[in-house]
DNA sequence: AGTCAACAGATTATCGATAAAATATTTGAT
DNA sequence: ATCAAATATTTTATCGATAATCTGTTGACT
């Protein structure tokens, strides 16, 4: 698996390889929500010691992507209806914000950023026919940077912190759903949509997108959800057997 | 001092331990924003390895209180005008969102702890006669008690949890300008303020009102800013001597 | 004097071993 | 057989030692 190595080799350090690849196995959910994170499981996986695990493990905690309980070790998040509108309904208002003040501050340079980071995006197939249950890489970054390139001339590095972190929160609840319910639309147009009206620096109108787009997201998710075929928590990093 | 003993007790877990020290130095600015932290250092000062201190300072690092620099270890975040400009922006947002909503589904409970917040707070005397330079810590537990209580019937935890993170960063920008200028004033009419217009569920003059005392907040903390008696960056945790 | 290479000292990142805590299993009494 | 105490096993949390990296200093050369 060239990816993993190639990923590895990237990271200065051993700590960052760790970050990113529980990260990344979290996001598509390689590690199921609800999964036990056993140190040892994970040093074998990974192949390095426990301190950068522990330490890796600790930041995303922060991150609310793992959950840490006193002596009894780490887990990955759970997963839940109630979770999933709480983290949509706080994106569409910080998403909405962000959107504003791009809309508001941009010049020409976020205009032609955006439009570049759309035209990547509609040519990036989003399934990779091999494997139709998970969301190809490079469509995965594309998508978070065309979202990124909408807000990125809000001019607030604090708030558009926080809105990567809930995009990925999310990020991770679409997998999830795609597991279960196989490859849903590639919704070029919806972008397209969001791109233009954030252009004709509409904000009422771009706020209103933008929050479809999100409630489209999360009406799927909450879907694959509801029809819980979740053997979540038995995705187990290692056991020792007998 | 027993605060150390009894706040290092209290912790499960050396970690816990680490990172509530930690935390709690950083927002004091009993190490100052830009200070190496070496671990040595915090060995020493904390009593204990250097694992359950790595781990803290990840965890630190993904709340923005502390930087990493790959292969040269851990600073204090520094502080600047544009970050507090930054932060008190994103503050006024995200806290108006979780004000809003919380007016709106806010119960009987809700002003109860609201009242009983606030009266707690008024009673607590801010500075403690023989330390001008620190606010009291039994007074900043209250006051940021009071403000979660204003938003706590918000009904979105993510949200929540954002704001008390931006919460804190202030509290440390609030601790650097005592540091400078001295104590400031008790503004026990402003909380209170507050809290009426929230009681009296009005939601536009609560958003006024919350931001206003934001506001305050960044023009104290930017004029001691400006006025730059900055030695910052010298109070390093601990340097080999020769 | 100024620059740079080589070295020495300090600091970070990581490992393997161990103590502490939790979980699973056995055993003995009712 | 059932429950609970006692024990064994697994897993976590932590330490001390070491390898890798960085930083500052010396000294040779222009």
């Amino acid at each position: 698996m060239t990816t993993i190595l190639a990923e590895r080799e990237a990271q200065p350090t051993l700590n960052s390889a760790a970050l990113a690849q529980l990260r990344s196995d979290i996001l598509t959910c390689r590690l199921m929500p609800g999964a036990k994170l056993r140190v040892e499981g994970l040093r074998e996986r990974y192949g390095m010691g426990a301190s950068p695990i522990r330490e890796a493990l600790m930041r995303l905690e922060a991150e609310g992507l793992v959950v840490l309980e006193q002596n009894k070790g780490f887990k990955v998040a759970d997963v839940s209806i109630d979770n999933l509108n709480d983290l949509m309904d706080t994106r569409i208002e910080i998403e909405g914000v962000a959107l504003r003040w791009s809309i508001e501050r941009g010049g020409v340079d976020w205009e032609a950023s955006l439009l570049a980071a759309f035209h990547r995006l509609s040519k990036q197939e989003k399934f990779n026919p091999e494997s139709p249950r998970a969301i190809s890489n490079d469509w995965n970054r594309e998508h978070e940077e065309f979202h990124a390139a909408l807000v990125s001339a809000c001019g607030a590095p604090t708030l558009l912190s926080i809105r990567s972190r809930l995009f990925e929160q999310a990020e991770r609840y679409v997998s999830l759903s795609i597991m279960a319910d196989g490859p849903s639309r590639d919704d070029v147009s919806e972008h397209q949509r969001l791109m233009k009206v954030a252009l004709s620096r509409n904000v009422e109108k771009a706020l209103e997108a933008n929050r479809l787009h999100i409630e489209a997201t999360r009406g799927k998710v909450a879907a694959s959800l509801a029809s819980k075929k979740k053997p979540a928590a038995l995705s187990v990093v290692n056991r020792k057997p007998k």
